[in-house]
DNA sequence: TCCATTTATTACCATACATCAATTTTATAA
DNA sequence: TTATAAAATTGATGTATGGTAATAAATGGA
């Protein structure tokens, strides 16, 4: 049995709120269990929520027109994942999530989120530095497409998600850094001599 | 002579302010006119401001370990142009941003956005949706690099910014789309055919 | 535990783009 | 307008990564 941690202590840890407040934040929540394989998006669904992962693993990935895979985010323990293009634009989505491992979520609509930004300033403004972190990520992201090898990419992302690594097949990585499997495989292969 | 519109009026074109309100607005931008070629930002740099672009043409860069420049923004008309990753942060640039026409730019201080988000939530709101956007638009730069040719990268570029185009460099275009400003001449003959 | 399936590796060859070194074209300033 | 510098192009060659196919290794269900 998991003890009965109110949602709010876990998604928004740094924030304070009193009893009466937490219980109106965790009321706009919908826990969402997920198996492996299971998809809780797919392109061309209308996105109206967004995911806290509480446990688990999940991946985004767009399918493009040659039908191949490329994922944009991995989320575990304690991250969001959505496609956030849809969710800000109300646009139908263009990627795919799907659970990598049985996972745990914490679902929001936007009209739920809405209400927490109208009563809980704190709460919008958690909102606001998550998207600056996350487009802080992004660009680092796309410099490092710019720049660096296959190999290097390779090594930081290895070195900056540790805990994702262990969770993800090697062709999800591949699929992340935007080469083959194969080119991983040899790339792992010059990196173990 | 140029017709003294208020700089509220250019930069917030779809907010109504009353004219004491815009009076509060534009005492916090400063008008910066700088040359083809000045830097308004260079690596290292503290960043404590973003710039509103009223005319004229910039560009964002970062240069690798290898000295290789990779552009990350251009900005014209009506656009905004900083560090965002510093600026949020409040870390040192790791951009450079220079001015590659002569532009009239409006530049505010985190501090007196700051103050204008506590004044006017309609800007706050502005603010949010930018940066909503352009989360959106690196997404799509992720994809395209994981997903496209460099000559359909490019074809896509002028397709979608045709009046960037006319004001930048080839081996501007080149170095944000990854690729050498030899590769980019290739491709232009290609599609010259 | 064993079999079936999924995932990772390897080899061989192909291709997109990079690098280097001219050369031509275009822009700029005296 | 001419001289000079900046930008773009071209050719020859190199390299990183892709594609295909076969095999090996790891994983998971009966």
């Amino acid at each position: 049995m998991q003890t009965d941690i109110p949602k709010s202590k876990e998604i928004f840890k740094g924030l304070v709120f009193t009893n009466d407040e937490r219980k109106i934040i965790d009321s706009k929540f919908q826990i969402v269990k997920v198996k492996k394989g299971d998809l809780i998006l797919k392109a061309g669904d209308v996105v109206d929520s967004q995911y806290y992962i509480l446990n688990g693993c999940l991946r985004s990935y767009h399918i493009d027109a040659h039908g191949k895979e490329h994922t944009i985010q991995f989320g575990i323990n304690n991250w969001w994942i959505s496609d956030y293009t849809a969710f800000f634009s109300t646009s139908k989505a263009v990627m795919t999530i799907e659970a990598i491992k049985n996972a745990t979520l914490y679902k929001i609509s936007r009209e739920n989120l809405e209400d927490l930004y109208g009563q809980f300033p704190t709460i919008e403004s958690y909102y606001r530095k998550k998207l600056e972190n996350s487009f802080t990520v992004y660009q680092k992201r796309i410099l490092a497409e710019l720049s660096q090898s296959a190999k290097e990419r390779y090594v930081d992302f290895i070195t900056t998600y540790p805990e994702i690594e262990k969770s993800v097949k090697n062709y999800h990585i591949a699929s992340y850094l935007g080469i083959t499997t194969e080119s991983l495989s040899r790339i792992r292969k010059e990196l173990s001599k």
